[in-house]
RNA sequence: CGCGGGAUGGAGCAGUCCGGUAGCUCGUCAGGCUCAUAACCUGAAGGUCGUAGGUUCAAAUCCUACUCCCGCAACCA
């Protein structure tokens, strides 16, 4: 049996549709997931929707639909979006299951059970736009002296039932745990940034709502419902059969890796860990908070007119493309900025020029001279061995820079593109095309190291880009159960015969709209 | 004193935690090759690493002060 591996998305909230930063979250952990399958572990990868929440409601209202018709609508947009980007997940959780609803019960009665939950009235000025109470200093005075939120939303004085949570009692818990695992919460500055709310004070929270019903019902409370943090959370363990225990849950609990975006660290390194100790539940293993995208410089807005639609990338410049350009362009666990001429520049660069060119221009002389077959080596030279020595001490740095729990996804691929150049200089340096004439045999063992290297890099590259890696392993006729990190460690055999060798990675042009960036 | 991020050759960025010849991609220039997707290879020019101090044999990297830019509200990861 292999050792499992479970890692999350954070689940997004579709009151409009998937965008970059969704797409871009959604990207990394199937690259992640990817990577760690090659490398022969028992990955769980879920994602999915979180649909409560008074602002489902309203954006429902406002367009004049069932809310449960407006979370269908757009959970389906969020999984299409899976399928068009290659998202190998292994489950797509919506809160609004009957199963999430289960999970999320159980998980409330186990912290009523631990003593964590009491009853009390909440007052003070609450925005029902913001789904959130304020303190008098915090807002702001609007036309005529009219009370406003932060927000500039309108406020009134309410006093709620409301459930609490007793997430005082978790301040001193919570800041052993991120002493004693530094790895709980990556990078690092998001951790100080954790440590630094936590070490201020922990008030009882809040965790559950009258004012609406869309929501999980809390259990023997009639007219609450979950804060919707609670029961969104909770989907990382709907995931794998909570509140089941057994089976998936015992194999797959605690996850490994929840990757999530920057702004919502505090509810997966406060609150998460703070509802799980009060269940008596094991933890997440790593909370790994990433940047956002920014469009050219500038935070993506619907009033600049600058958000753009993942799936529209995609399809203008290819999937693996834009899943190349993001995860190795943008410094993992950084923000990060897009644009149409950069997607162009770096996906020519690097997969057209470097690799693409690479497999062309060599297998395009095994098919010219070698009757299509993979030739048979000589002894191998010194550059030679020196390209497959190189090769392995790639794979090693891949290694060390994936594992260890920093994910340096940038960092990997640069080192694979560095590997790539060699061997372009390495093909260059060796010139089968003139050895043709001088010493056929010797041309032989050029082409064929070329290829095992492509072969390898292309098997190293496949969790980045798994549908060219596919196409690129065709071209060199490998099976496909031939694919995966531990048979890099098995060479090309000579006398395979190859179809016919077919680009894999077309040049892009620069859309004319873009082409004065 | 609200919190945080950033300032490195023309552009975009690594490197900063654990001081020791400043690295990458794109762009520019020169040369090479002609197997290849106008691609590939080699070489060159170009930076006193925001400013001013300090510590040190040695600072982009550590310390202090300062300047400037950007997020922390919305439809967002």
């Amino acid at each position: 049996m292999s050792e499992p591996f479970y890692i999350t998305t954070a689940i997004s909230y579709p009151n409009g549709r998937p965008h970059i930063g969704h797409a871009y979250e959604a990207i990394a952990a199937d690259a992640i997931a990817r990577y760690f399958r090659l490398s022969g572990r028992d990955v769980r990868l879920i994602t999915g929707t979180d649909e409560h929440g008074l602002k489902m409601v309203q954006t429902a209202r406002d367009a004049g639909v069932d809310t449960i018709k407006l979370a269908d609508e757009m959970s389906a947009y969020f999984m299409e979006m899976c399928d068009k980007l290659n998202i190998g997940h292994d489950g797509f959780r919506r809160t609004t299951e009957a199963a999430h609803h289960d999970a999320s019960k159980a998980l409330w009665k186990a912290m009523e059970a631990n003593g964590d939950l009491y009853l009390d009235r909440y007052e003070g000025w609450y925005s029902i736009r913001d789904e959130a109470f304020y303190a008098e200093d915090e807002l702001i005075a609007g036309e005529g002296g009219v009370k406003l939120s932060p927000q500039g939303t309108p406020v009134e004085w309410t006093a709620e039932e409301t459930w609490f949570f007793k997430l005082s009692q978790y301040q001193d818990k919570l800041l052993k745990l991120y002493e004693e695992h530094p790895e709980f919460i990556q990078p690092d500055s998001r951790r100080n940034e954790v440590m630094r709310f936590v070490e201020s004070g922990l008030r009882d929270l809040s965790v559950s709502r009258t004012s609406f019903d869309w929501g999980v019902p809390v259990p023997g409370s009639p007219g609450h419902v979950m804060y919707v943090w609670v029961d969104a959370l909770t989907t990382y363990m709907t995931g794998v059969g909570y509140p089941e225990t057994e089976g998936m849950f015992a194999k797959y609990w605690p996850a490994d890796l929840h990757l999530i975006g920057k702004d919502i660290v505090r509810f997966h390194a406060v609150y998460w860990p703070a509802f799980l100790m009060s269940a008596g539940l094991p933890l997440p293993k790593q909370v790994f908070g990433h940047g956002f995208l920014l469009n050219r410089g500038e935070k993506m807005s619907k009033s600049v007119g600058n958000v753009v639609d993942p799936m529209n990338l995609a399809e203008q410049f290819g999937v693996d493309q834009l899943r190349y350009f993001l995860l190795s362009d943008v410094v993992f666990g950084k923000d990060g900025t897009y644009s149409a001429h950069a997607i162009v520049t770096k996906t020519n660069a690097d997969l057209a020029n470097n690799f693409g060119n690479l497999a062309q221009r060599s297998l395009s002389m095994i098919a010219k001279n070698c009757g299509g077959k993979i030739p048979s080596p000589g002894a191998p030279s010194e550059a030679d061995q020196q390209l497959l020595d190189q090769l392995d001490q790639c794979f090693a740095d891949v290694k060390s820079a994936m594992t260890g729990g920093l994910f340096k996804i940038d960092h990997a691929l640069d080192i694979i593109r560095e590997r790539l150049s060699a061997t372009n200089s390495y093909f260059a340096d060796q010139a089968p095309w003139a050895l043709r004439k001088t010493d056929p045999a010797r041309a032989d063992t050029v082409l064929y190291h070329t290829a095992e290297a492509i072969r390898q890099l292309a098997i190293m590259l496949r969790w980045a880009i798994p549908e060219s890696s596919d196409k690129m392993l065709d071209l060199l006729g490998q099976s496909s159960d031939a694919r995966d990190f531990a048979h890099l460690a098995t060479p090309i055999q000579a006398g395979i015969l190859l179809p016919e060798p077919k680009g894999v990675f077309p040049r892009l042009e620069l859309p004319n709209d873009e082409a004065e960036d």
